[in-house]
DNA sequence: ACATTTATGGAACGCATTGTCAACAAATAA
DNA sequence: TTATTTGTTGACAATGCGTTCCATAAATGT
C-alpha cells in the first residue's frame, strides 16, 4: 500500500491516486515489459525521483497498479455474482459486464489481468502470483454462485460445478484475449451469449433421478 | 523465408531449423520483449553475428519463429477440423488436441500465438498483424466446419454459425490463458469438455438462443 | 594455385533503460 | 526563529540492450 499522508515535512504536490490511474493506463496499453519508467514519468507529469519515492521501483509500482485495477475496474462485473440471486442470471450479467468493460472504447484494449498473464514467465514471480490469485478468486466466486444454485435446485445434481466455474473463467479470459486483437466488439458479445448455452438445465437429457446425497468436488 | 542453401562459400555449421526450434522455445517461455538476443545466442549455441546473418534482426527472427510455430505446433489441432467429417466431433477433437498441446509438460506454458497477442500494442505492428491473421484464420476454419454442418443438417437452421465459431475460438484462447497460470491441467480439459455443452442440437429446446440483455451483432 | 563467397568469433558501438544522489524547497513542531 | 522532516529537481551512474564491424576460417569455381 502507498502511504498518502504525512504529519511532518513537505506535502506531496501530486495526487497519488491520479498518478496511479495514469500509470494504469500506460501499463494497460503497452504491457509491463514494454513500458519504460521514462514513459510513466512523462505521462504522470512528475519528476522521476518523485515517482520512485512514492511507489518504489517499477515492479512495486505495477503491483500497486494491479491492486488498484482490481478494485476500480473488475468490481462492477464481479459484483453481479453477489448482487443477483438467480445463478444463471448472475453469471450471464457477469459476462455481459465483462464484455462491456472490454468493449469500452475509452479504455485500453483488453483486460490488464489477462494481459499480465500472458507476460508471466518473462516477468517477475510476484506479478505472476498476484495475477494468478486474482483469477483463482474469480473462479471461486463463480463456483460459489453455481454451487449455491445447485443446492437451491436451479441446477441438476449431476452438474459439475467446478468444471462450470472453470469454464466461465476461461470464457471471460478468452473474451479478454479476443478483445485485444479484434476491433469489432461484437465478437466478445457473441462469445458471452453463446457460452450461456452451456448452462445446465435441471432437466438434463435423461440422467438418473437426483439423489439426496450431497456430493460434489 | 530463410535461405538454407548456398552454392558458393563456406557452408553453415549449424542447422537452421534446429536453431529456429531453440529460439521458439525461448520466445515461447519468456515472451518477445523479455527475451534478449544474448539469451537466444547462448541457447542456440552459435555466434551472435551468425544468428543475425541467418535470420536478420530480432523482429525478423520472431516472425520466422511464429511461422514455424504455426506449421509445427498448431497443425495437429487444426487438422482435426478438416480430417473429421462430423462437425461436432471435429470441433471437440480440435479442442481436446489443443488442450493436450497446452498440457504437454515438455513444452513451455501456454500458446505462442496467444502469448504474442499481448505484444500487440507494445510491440511491432507486423507481429500484431501476423498473430491477428492467425486467429482470424482459425475462426474461419471453424466457421467453415460449422456452416458445412448446418448445410448437411447436423445443426438447426436457427444456429448462429458465426457466433459459434467466435465462441470456440474464444474458448481455445481462454484455455491458452488458463494454461499459463494453472499448474493443474485438468482445468483446460474441463473448459474444453464443458464448452461442448453449448453445441446446438438440431432439436434445440424450443427457445432457440438464450436472450441476453443489450446488444448483439 | 588463386579469387570469391560465405560463416565465424569476439570485440565494440551507440543508445535506452532502471535506479540513485546531493542540493534545494516547503511544510510542521518546538 | 530554528530544527526537522519530507517532497522535488535535474543530472548522473551503471548496466544491459540490439546491432554492426573486422579479421579470420572454410568452402567453391576457374
Amino acid at each position: 500500500m502507498i502511504k498518502n499522508e504525512a504529519t511532518r515535512g513537505r506535502p506531496r504536490e501530486f495526487d497519488v491516486d491520479a498518478a496511479l490511474e495514469t500509470a494504469t493506463q500506460v501499463f494497460w496499453r503497452k504491457g509491463y515489459e514494454a513500458t519504460t519508467m521514462s514513459e510513466l514519468v512523462e505521462a504522470v507529469g512528475i519528476n522521476r525521483a518523485s515517482l520512485y519515492a512514492a511507489f518504489g521501483d517499477k515492479e512495486a509500482l505495477f503491483l500497486a497498479v494491479l491492486e488498484r485495477y482490481g478494485k476500480e475496474y473488475s468490481q462492477r462485473p464481479m459484483a453481479a455474482l453477489t448482487e443477483i440471486a438467480d445463478p444463471r442470471e448472475a453469471i450471464e450479467t457477469f459476462l455481459v459486464r465483462t464484455a462491456e468493460h472490454l468493449a469500452d472504447e475509452r479504455l485500453p484494449r483488453g483486460c490488464l489481468f489477462a494481459n499480465s498473464i500472458l507476460e508471466s514467465g518473462g516477468g517477475s514471480e510476484r506479478i505472476s502470483r498476484n495475477v494468478a490469485n486474482g483469477v483463482a478468486g474469480l473462479e471461486d466466486a463463480i463456483y460459489q454462485v453455481i454451487q449455491r444454485g445447485q443446492r437451491e435446485g436451479h441446477l441438476g445434481l449431476d452438474a459439475d460445478c467446478r468444471a462450470l466455474a472453470r469454464f466461465y473463467v476461461g470464457v471471460a479470459q478468452g473474451m479478454a484475449l479476443i478483445a485485444k486483437i479484434s476491433a469489432d466488439s461484437s465478437s466478445i458479445f457473441d462469445i458471452a451469449r453463446t457460452s450461456m448455452a452451456a448452462w445446465p438445465t435441471r432437466a438434463a437429457r435423461g440422467q438418473g433421478q437426483p439423489t439426496l446425497v450431497g456430493q460434489s468436488l
